[in-house]
DNA sequence: ATGTTTGTCTGCACAATTTGCAGATTGGCG
DNA sequence: CGCCAATCTGCAAATTGTGCAGACAAACAT
């Protein structure tokens, strides 16, 4: 997503108000790149501003990714979470620890599909699941 | 998944009991291609068996889906998927009318990704997103 | 500066999906 | 046939996310 600078003429050029609570937002997910849940973004910005309200987390998450600033990644069971990179780029994800990072692909292959007859791609979503290191070095002992 | 028959038999293998429930749902899931949610198991189910408990139907396809006869599929907002296909594939999922289908891929290329440091992945799972025929002819005329 | 307008925030109720639990039921064994 | 353990059912509750109404405040025009 584009700068705290940046949204906030975005944000004002569609008629929408820019509110510390906006702000505070746009600072917590520029450039973070832990994708967090609304519930975990939630927390980060209640130290900073308590009293903030978690429907207003939706809203402001809801709203930056219907104007193409975050993207959802909802390839997981549990909480959906949100992506400042808007670069094409897929996905890795711990099976144990669910700690999900950025991959991105030198060149993208041509997939030969078999299936795809009557549908219109427009996207393709890899995730690569397995385990992180640190998972591994945990599982490998009890031989799990 | 393995046949109805063949599940009969590894149920009964590992202590666990062979229920009419269970065989119902064993059929209705057998070669199965409409990704069906719990709900709409737990609705077909119905049809054919009165006052079967959408927590019976919750409960046998976690039990499928920890014996690797089922894939699970929780790609997209909403209730989770249930496959009966354990098969080598991949999924194409249509961004209007949510329907879902299996891709298979003639070959997997190697992917060369960078990120992968301090992962070992396990598995690549790949959703194509687009526009079914169907919902690419509504989408058209009004220019959507 | 001040007031007005209108979008936003908060808090709560509620919807959707899934799991936990307890008691009734029943499959599979001797 | 009878026992025991696994299962089923129904309901409560956890989780995640949205709808709504009233209080509030940003932006703009005086």
């Amino acid at each position: 997503m584009r700068t705290p600078t940046e949204l906030t003429a975005a944000f004002r050029q569609q008629g929408m108000k820019i509110t510390p609570q906006r702000q505070l937002l746009f600072r917590l997910m520029h450039e973070n790149t832990s994708h967090p849940t609304a519930e975990a973004l939630f927390a980060t910005a209640s130290e900073q501003m308590p009293g903030i309200s978690l429907r207003t987390v939706y809203q402001t998450l809801n709203d930056l990714a219907a104007m193409g600033e975050l993207r959802v990644f909802s390839h997981s069971p549990g909480a959906v979470r949100f992506d400042p990179n808007t670069a094409d780029h897929h996905h890795a994800q711990c099976d144990r620890c669910g700690h999900l990072h950025d991959v991105y692909l030198d060149e993208m292959p041509t997939l030969l599909a078999r299936g795809l007859e009557g549908f219109t791609p427009r996207a393709t979503t890899i995730v690569f699941s397995g385990l992180c290191d640190a998972c591994a070095a945990d599982e490998t002992p009890s031989k799990q």
